[in-house]
DNA sequence: GCCATCGGCGCG
DNA sequence: AAAGCGCGCCGATGGC
C-alpha cells in the first residue's frame, strides 16, 4: 500500500523543496562571541571541576579509579555512591547498571551532587551546543538540516546542527547558546509559533465539547485549571500566587500531568515526577510556604509508594493524583472513547489514516497509534505554511525576508526591519486564515505568537510582540 | 581505529 | 490491559 495519498505526497514534495530554500538560506552567527564563550566556558568547566576537588566523594573516587578516573563516567559515579559510600541505590537501568541522571541523583543527600550536575549542564552546552555549532558554521552563517523522512510520525527533525533542540528552559545555558544566533545586518529574527497546536490538532480528531469549550473560550486554560485541582489551590489563593510562580505551577502541572496523561502515561509516574518537581523548581502555596507544606494542610502528607502492584494508601500524593487522573478523563470523556475507539479501529485493519493524508502500518503499540496521527498532521500544518511563505507568498511580494529555520510548530525568520509589520501579517494570513481553508476538518481557532530580536541582534534578547490581524 | 550500543539530555 | 510520543548528539564502553 503507498503510504500516502497524492496531496500527502505533494505536502512532503514541496516541503522538500522549500526546506532546501531554508536550509540555503542559514542563520547567521555571531562567530566571535562563539570562539570566546567556548573559551570562557571551558575554563569555567575547570574552575568548578577544580573546586569539586574537596568533596567526598570525589575523594572516594579518585581514590577507587586513580590513573583511570574520568568524571565523564556515570558507571564510575555509580560505584563510587552506592557500592563504596552506600547511599541508596535510586534504580537500576535498562541493562542493569545503577541510575546516575539528574532525577536520581537528586535523591542522594550530598554536596556533592549540586555541583557535579551544573558541571555536566555546562559541559553539554558546550561539547554539543557551542562547539558543535561552531564546527558546522562557515563564513558566518550555520545551515541547519531539515529531514521529511525516516521521521516514523512524519514529523520533521533536523540536524547538523540540528536546530530543534536548542536550550531554551534553564535561563543562563539558553542565553550562553542563543546568543550566537544573530539576525543579519538590518534586520531582526522572528519567530512565530503557533499556541498548543498538538491540543488543537487533537481535538480536531477526537472533537470533545470540553476541550472545544476550552480552545474557543481564550479566557479559559485548561493548564492552569488542573493545576488548581492538581495542587489544591482554591481561586482565591491561587490569584494570591505571584504570577511567576503561577507559571511554574503551571508549567509542571502541564508537562508532568496534562500532557504525560494525553501521551499515555498514568497515575504512577506522574505522581512520582510531579512530587520531585515540587522541590527541584521550589513550588511555592498562597503563603510563599513550600507547596508540600500547602498539601499537608489538606491531607497529603507523603507522597505515596508509588508501586504499580499496590493500591495507592490514603493521605498520599500518589491517592490525590489518582483521583485528579479520574478527574481529567471524566472531563474529556469523549477523547477517552475517542482514543479507545482509534486504537481498536487500528487493531482491526492494522494501518490508520491522518487527517492530512498519510497512512501508518504495521505493528504499533497503542500509544504510538493515539500519538501519531495527532504529531504528524500538527507538524503539516506548520509545514503547509511554511511552504506558502516560502515559495508563493515572500516571492510574490518580492520580499527579502529570509525563513531560516523551523522547530516543529514554530517558524524563525531573518526579517529586514522595515519589513516586519508586512511579514507579521502575511504569517498571520497563512498561519490562521488560509491553514483553515485549506483544511476544513481544523474545526478550532488556531492562535500564533510572535517573538522578535532587536535589530542585528541575538536570539536570546527576542522579545514576544502583538500581531495586529 | 572503527562501529554499535547505552545512558543521558537538549528540544517540541 | 497497559502504563510517556517524537527526534539528534554527546561521551563512555566494549567488541572487532
Amino acid at each position: 500500500m503507498i503510504p500516502y495519498s497524492p496531496e500527502a505526497y505533494q505536502l512532503l514534495h514541496d516541503g522538500s523543496i522549500a526546506l532546501a530554500e531554508v536550509e540555503g538560506n542559514g542563520i547567521r552567527i555571531d562567530v566571535p562571541y562563539l570562539n570566546a564563550t567556548i573559551e570562557e566556558t571551558n575554563a569555567k568547566i575547570l574552575r568548578m571541576t577544580k573546586r569539586l576537588e574537596q568533596t567526598d566523594v570525589l575523594k572516594e573516587w579518585r581514590k577507587r579509579y586513580g590513573r583511570k578516573f574520568n568524571l565523564g563516567s556515570g558507571e564510575q559515579l555509580g560505584t563510587v555512591l552506592f557500592d563504596i559510600m552506600g547511599f541508596d541505590p535510586p534504580g537500576l537501568t535498562e541493562t542493569g547498571k545503577y541510575k546516575t541522571d539528574e532525577a536520581s541523583l537528586a535523591k542522594v543527600n550530598s554536596p556533592f551532587v549540586k555541583r557535579y550536575l551544573k558541571i555536566k549542564k555546562y559541559q553539554k552546552a558546550l561539547s554539543t551546543n557551542l562547539e558543535g555549532l561552531r564546527r558546522e558554521t562557515e563564513d558566518g552563517i550555520v545551515h541547519p538540516v531539515f529531514n521529511l523522512h525516516f521521521v516514523v510520525s512524519y514529523r520533521s527533525s533536523s540536524d547538523s546542527p540540528n536546530f530543534q533542540n536548542i536550550p531554551k528552559h534553564e535561563p543562563k545555558i539558553a542565553r550562553l547558546v542563543r546568543l550566537c544566533f544573530i539576525a543579519r545586518k538590518g534586520r531582526v529574527l522572528v519567530e512565530i509559533d503557533y499556541g498548543g497546536l498538538e491540543v488543537c490538532i487533537a481535538a480536531c480528531y477526537h472533537q470533545d465539547p470540553t476541550m472545544l469549550a476550552y480552545l474557543h473560550d481564550p479566557s479559559s486554560d485548561m493548564h492552569r485549571d488542573t493545576a488548581k485541582d492538581l495542587y489544591v489551590l482554591t481561586d482565591e489563593e491561587w490569584e494570591r500566587i505571584p504570577h511567576k510562580m503561577q507559571k511554574m505551577i503551571r508549567f509542571t502541572a502541564k508537562n508532568s500531568f496534562v500532557f504525560a496523561e494525553f501521551y499515555g502515561s498514568y497515575y504512577v509516574d506522574c505522581a512520582r515526577n510531579l512530587w520531585d518537581d515540587i522541590d527541584r523548581d521550589g513550588l511555592q502555596g498562597p503563603n510563599g510556604e513550600p507547596l508540600k507544606e500547602h498539601l499537608r494542610k489538606h491531607g497529603i502528607f507523603e507522597r505515596g509508594d508509588c508501586d504499580p502492584a499496590e493500591k495507592p494508601s490514603k493521605g498520599t500524593f500518589e491517592a490525590h493524583v489518582q483521583k485528579q487522573e479520574r478527574r481529567l478523563w471524566n472531563r474529556f470523556a469523549v477523547y477517552a472513547q475517542w482514543r479507545r475507539d482509534w486504537y481498536k479501529d487500528y487493531q482491526e485493519k492494522g494501518w490508520f489514516k491522518t487527517k492530512t493524508g498519510f497512512i501508518c502500518q504495521g505493528h504499533m503499540a497503542r500509544n504510538k497509534v493515539i500519538n501519531y496521527p495527532v504529531q504528524g498532521s500538527a507538524f503539516h500544518c506548520l509545514l503547509w505554511s511554511l511552504i506558502q511563505l516560502v515559495k508563493k507568498d515572500l516571492k510574490r511580494n518580492k520580499m527579502k525576508t529570509l525563513i531560516v529555520g523551523q522547530i516543529h510548530d514554530s517558524i524563525v525568520a531573518d526579517v529586514p526591519i522595515e519589513e516586519l509589520e508586512d511579514y507579521l501579517a502575511l504569517a498571520h494570513n497563512v498561519m490562521v486564515k488560509r491553514l483553515k481553508r485549506r483544511w476544513p476538518w481544523v474545526i478550532v481557532p488556531l492562535e500564533i505568537e510572535a517573538e522578535v530580536s532587536p535589530v542585528g541582534g541575538s536570539w536570546a534578547d527576542k522579545e514576544e510582540i502583538k500581531i495586529n490581524a
